[in-house]
RNA sequence: GGCCCAGUGGCUCAGUUGGUUAGAGCGCCGCCCUGUCACGGCGGAGGUCGUGAGUUCGAGUCUCAUCUGGGUCGCCA
């Protein structure tokens, strides 16, 4: 039977106790995190956000009934007690902040019972995320996420007190939205005024924070909710939040400008880091060059080599063809000392090779003796060999890998093998935060499911002034003032220059082969707003949950998102997404169709 | 949609080449204990080995299917 808080006022959370109050009476309220029964005395750990405070209940200071009453207390009971802080009698606990004081409990009340957890509470949890996510309510409670959750609330804060300050407007945008079919797929929200039509959850708030900018309101910005209907990843969830901002008469550099001053206060504050400024630049194309990813880690090297030229006449036929194909390539990794991996491991490798395209993986080391372990050194001339050497800054003692396809599967192959191997060879320091700015990205990607010039970034992307000349021919060839900034390998966000010309968008809608119809259908009263005078903007936004992950060197965004869901975007606890009543459906005119019978 | 990993008391795990009654630590329940803080001591309960087929004299162990969770490729303007 619960008891009442009634007469009770909490004085003080648990660490907030300290040695001042030393003979003063406090309440504190909060769970039992531990009780230690050693007869005729008991020791309660009491636990709440701040942390823990060790209880005493003796008969002598409680009384027989409030003792009887203690007696009874469980792990994850709620309390409220009154009593006396006092200084501890018997050995001062060195791992608690609380570690020389308890309280002498003079009142105890059972707020309220608790059944045995299904997994202890307590830091560094082994329990199946199945579990814990099942209970997130209880997962919660453990003090090294209660720890993230709060780190995240400080993280936005010091986010808005610079934005305050930096004089943008926090306004925010629906979430009922038009649904657009560029990009990623919506989640529907079906209209029951609007039989057989539906809202779109916002994948992003960009065309409202591009209006705003038609509106005058100079600089926006948002701790935005987004949705995307895609599979999962570890630092993917199909709801996140993004810190959002559009500027007005700005140009790329001063986007970057503020950006940097404001991750630098943000990580600074949160974390006592200093960021050095200015944090350094990279195109796109040497990005791919030499790391082959458009989000480069920059912690290790391991950088590729283009050995293309130098094998374009040799004997190897898996290396001569694509070095002699237009678009395709052959470039290398020099994984330094590894001569001695095993056969399996390397098979391991070209395994993880396929995976991401690659049809093989060559590989060449040069053990200490000078020879060859290779699988494809009988292929080629000891000419042919020692060139490949050189361009790789190989010596004895090293093992190389090579992939030889067209450009973009070479550059997805060898970046993660990159990663990989900087990973298994441990050359990647993780106290180490690695800015960058990756910047003029190709403005259009080919997608070879639709069969057509796609947007890298968005449709409004303003195209680099010297490139506007290949939008109607050459479109491949267009770069585009956007900007990504990147931390240890990781996108945080990303932006870019507006186009505000009706010209140059008319232009880019065409080279997306959509029809000035279709344009309007979609975008028309982004077009439409335009003719209504609109300033030169410019914007950018960041993964709240990724940013906050890394700063903590979490593994995943969801030990820092409160209630995550799992890998088929379902939530455990709540069981959503889950059937509506046959009446809801009827209101919205809705029948379903299953091809698949729903489970029971 | 593809590939990889995992599933054994409440939790975390062990379980040999297929072979008696499936073990441990923690937790839980009861009794004892006045300075514990990983409290201690004694006793106890608790398992259709994710599920379903199959191979076998015999399956936690082997095969197939399936479910659940994780990672990843595709996908994510």
């Amino acid at each position: 039977m619960a008891e009442s808080m009634s007469g009770f006022t909490r004085s003080h959370r648990c660490t907030e106790v300290t040695n001042e109050q030393i003979g003063e009476s406090v309440v504190l309220m909060g769970w039992v995190n531990k009780r230690r029964n050693l007869g005729s005395l008991i020791f309660v750990d009491l636990r709440d956000r701040s942390g823990l405070m060790q209880l005493l209940f003796d008969e002598n200071n409680i009384g027989e009934e409030g003792y009887k009453k203690a007696q009874t207390l469980r792990n994850e009971f709620v309390i409220a007690i009154r009593g006396l802080v006092q200084k501890r009698e018997g050995a001062i606990n060195e791992n608690l902040k609380t570690g020389d004081i308890e309280i002498k409990v003079l009142e105890l009340r059972i707020l309220s019972e608790a059944l045995t957890p299904p997994f202890h509470i307590e830091e560094d949890s082994q329990t199946k995320d199945e579990l814990r996510l099942k209970y997130r309510y209880l997962d919660l409670r453990r003090p090294d996420i209660q720890k993230n959750i709060i780190f995240r609330s400080k993280v936005a804060k010091s986010i808005r007190d610079f934005m305050y300050e930096e004089g943008f407007i926090e306004i925010e945008t629906p979430m009922l939205c038009k649904s657009t079919p560029e990009g990623a797929r919506d989640y529907l929200v079906p209209s029951r005024v609007h039989p057989g039509n539906f809202y779109a959850l916002p994948q992003s708030p960009q065309l409202f924070k591009q209006l705003l900018m038609c509106a005058g309101y100079d600089r926006y910005f948002q701790l935005a909710k987004c949705f995307r209907d895609e599979d999962l990843r570890a630092d993917r969830q199909p709801e996140f939040t993004q810190v959002d901002m559009e500027f007005s008469f700005v140009d790329q550099d001063e986007v970057m400008d503020v950006n940097e001053r404001l991750l630098a206060h943000i990580f600074k504050e949160c974390l006592g880091h200093e960021v050095q400024l200015p944090i350094p630049r990279m195109l796109w194309q040497e990005a791919m060059d030499r790391y082959g990813s458009d989000k480069p880690d920059t912690r290790f090297g391991m950088e590729l080599v283009d050995i293309t030229e130098s094998v374009k006449n040799c004997g190897f036929g898996v290396f001569s063809n694509p070095a002699q194909t237009q678009g395709s390539s052959v470039r290398g990794i020099n994984a330094k000392g590894m001569v001695e991996m095993p056969r399996k491991k390397i098979d391991a490798l070209v395994e993880f090779a396929k995976g991401y395209g690659a049809k093989g993986l060559a590989y060449l080391g040069i053990n200490q003796d000078g020879s060859y372990k290779s699988s494809f050194a009988k292929f080629m001339t000891e000419e042919e060999l020692q060139a490949i050497v050189e361009e790789m800054n190989a010596e004895p003692g090293d093992l190389m890998f090579f992939a030889a396809d067209t450009n973009k599967i070479v550059w997805s192959v060898l970046g993660a093998l990159r990663l990989e191997l900087g990973e298994q060879m441990g050359l990647i320091d993780h106290s180490k935060f690695n800015f960058l700015w990756v910047v003029e990205f190709p403005l259009f990607e080919y997608s070879d499911e639709q069969e057509r010039w796609v947007s890298m970034h968005h449709p409004f992307t303003m195209p680099m002034d010297e490139d506007i000349k290949y939008l109607d021919s050459e479109p491949w060839k267009a770069r585009a003032k956007a900007y990504d900034i990147v931390l240890n390998g990781v996108e945080l966000g990303g932006g870019s220059e507006r186009i505000y010309d009706p010209e140059i968008q008319e232009k880019m809608f065409e080279a997306l082969g959509f029809t000035k119809e279709e344009a309007n259908e979609r975008f028309g009263f982004l077009i439409d707003a335009f003719k209504y005078g609109v300033p030169p903007h410019a914007g950018l936004a960041y993964g709240l949950d990724r940013l906050v992950m890394l700063m903590l060197g979490c593994e995943s965004i969801r030990d820092v998102i409160a209630f995550p869901k799992v890998k088929d975007a379902s939530d455990l606890m709540t069981g959503a997404p889950g059937p509506v009543d046959e009446k809801q459906l009827e209101e919205l005119e809705i029948a379903l169709d299953l091809t698949e019978q729903p489970e029971e």
